[in-house]
RNA sequence: GGCGGCGUACCCAAGUGGUUAAGGGAGAGGUCUGCAAAACCUCCACUCAGCGGUUCGAAUCCGCUCGCCGCCUCCA
């Protein structure tokens, strides 16, 4: 039984999807005038996690995330840069794809854009105005927020509350400081469409409203996103949608938490910040991963580089072994005890339906990697088979150990070699002087051998089969 | 001012009323090895920021204090 964290209701929730077996889901992606940095990355990784689980557990599961591509900060990075906008964002998009590559992120079922649903949100703007919810004031077109009395029931705020200490705005456009533009007149130059109101472009939430209803229709069953996202947006896109529609816009909300560099949230205003690509590029998209999978998606995460190199160490390792076990069952074809499989499985069923408690589900993973090394050493391959096979299933939905071990292994040898003066040949030649020194009992010049590769990264490995170098 | 979160071993991090406080990293010892590495085994918090309270029983619930952070403005 799946329980999720509801930000709604603030508790703990059964999961229980509108129509059974089926689930909706939507999460709000990026704006893509730049980047991505570290912090979506983990936003990305939390729901791409739940996303596989819920379809690990029997669902079929319609998963949404947009592309915010038409807002202030694209048209701004078009003006600096002197392109159209549609180019800033264009890139930007093919950019996000290759970061969610490099992060082993699986592809949502849909990925519209904000641009290309111009008319959905005009249609749903023109409701809310119908239903006096909404008006027009020199162009732009504002939601009123003092006309819905649930308003602020996500963040748990009332409008007076907000009110008291806030830095707002005087906008003598706007009837009541709190409301927000669903509409805005565009200024000559910018991208722009034909509305009931003029020339314009829409406001920022009213696309995800738009687009939620219009691919899982209303109610659907998950919303989720950043917990900087509650409030404004997702606060706006519930009065959008439900004022719009008279009913409730998504059964679950779940937020994840943010990523901090030096206990101070990670931003692109505070330019605190680390892109996707800068990180892959030196620890591998995967490591970044294990360090997201590694705390609860809702509570704060550190980022260091030394956790992050921490982490790539032990995938490494989880990799040294996962090649090890594959070449010990090859040809064996052991069949796998059934029951040990089931047995680790059910413990990290266990975890993950706790509010996808992915720290213990890593639990369950490394207790079926110490248990196939064990089985491995004492030569026991059905129970080895087994704990294998549970390693497949568990990776499988976090996302961790899924690459070819064997593949991702020379990958690593051939990126000390890209970044070293030594070649393979070199070191298969160092390799055989020493095993003739062995030979010979000449044991202080096998030792020098090994020391000498060492001291540039490389680490040789003794076994009954011959040695073998891996990087350190 | 309002709303929300955090403080668990050297580091990271689960646990949120009841057997010995998960797991990972680091460290120590051991098996294996010519020696290593890897793997495996063992050890590593009588204690959960502090102080009170509720309870037969609290890291877990309540109150207060200290420290830190987020949102209330674009933001994953």
């Amino acid at each position: 039984m799946l329980k999720v964290h509801d930000t709604l209701s603030g508790k703990l929730e059964v999961f229980e999807p509108i129509n059974p077996g089926a689930v909706g889901m939507y999460v709000c992606g990026v704006t893509v005038y730049d980047r991505s940095h570290i912090g979506h990355a983990r936003a990305l990784v939390c729901f791409d996690v739940i996303y596989r689980y819920l379809k690990f557990c029997g669902y079929e599961v319609t998963f949404v995330r947009n592309f915010t591509d038409v807002d202030d900060k694209i048209i701004k990075r078009a003006e600096q840069r002197g392109v159209p906008a549609m180019q800033v964002s264009e890139e930007n998009i093919a950019a996000f794809k290759e970061d969610m590559r490099v992060l082993l992120c699986e592809q949502p079922d849909l990925e519209p854009k904000a641009t290309e649903h111009i008319a959905e949100m005009i249609e749903l703007i023109g409701e809310l105005e119908a239903k006096g919810l909404a008006y027009e004031s020199g162009g732009d077109v504002y939601f009123a927020v003092d006309r819905l009395p649930e308003y602020g029931k996500l963040s748990h705020r009332r409008l007076d509350d907000m009110m008291a200490g806030a830095r707002v705005e005087v906008d003598e456009r706007k009837r009541h400081p709190m409301d927000f533009a669903l509409w805005k007149a565009s200024k000559p130059g910018e991208p722009d469409w034909d509305s009931p109101w003029g020339k314009g472009r829409p406001g920022w939430h009213i696309e995800c409203s738009a687009m939620a209803s219009k691919y899982l229709g209303q109610p659907f069953d998950i919303h989720g996103g950043g917990n900087d996202l509650v409030f404004p947006h997702h606060e706006n896109e519930i009065a959008q949608s439900e004022g719009a529609r008279g009913c409730t816009l998504a059964r679950y909300w779940l937020h994840n938490g943010m990523v901090n560099l030096g206990s101070e949230k990670m931003s692109k205003s505070l330019g605190n910040f680390m892109t996707i690509q800068h990180c892959a590029a030196e620890y591998g998209g995967e490591a970044l991963r294990y360090l997201v999978v590694g705390t609860h998606y809702r509570g704060p995460l550190d980022f260091t580089v030394e956790r992050l190199q921490e982490q790539k160490k032990v995938l490494d390792r989880i990799y040294e072994s996962l090649a090890r076990a594959d070449e010990a069952l090859a040809g064996a074809a052991a069949k796998p005890d059934a029951g040990l499989i089931d047995e680790h499985v059910a413990a990290f069923r266990e975890a993950m339906d706790e509010d996808f408690n992915t720290s213990r589900a890593l639990a369950a993973l490394h207790d079926a990697l110490r248990g196939m090394n064990r089985y491995l050493d004492a030569g026991q391959l059905p129970q080895a088979a087994a704990c294998r096979e549970a390693l497949r299933r568990i990776g499988a939905v976090l996302g961790i150990g899924t690459q070819d071990p064997a593949a991702y292994l020379e990958s690593l040898k051939q990126q000390t070699l890209s970044t070293g003066d030594l070649t393979a040949e070199r070191i298969e030649a160092l390799i055989a002087e020493r095993l003739a020194a062995r030979k010979s009992r000449n044991f202080a010049r096998a030792d020098e051998i090994r020391d000498e590769l060492k001291a540039q990264g490389i680490i040789l490995e003794d076994s009954p089969a011959g040695t073998t170098w891996k990087t350190a």
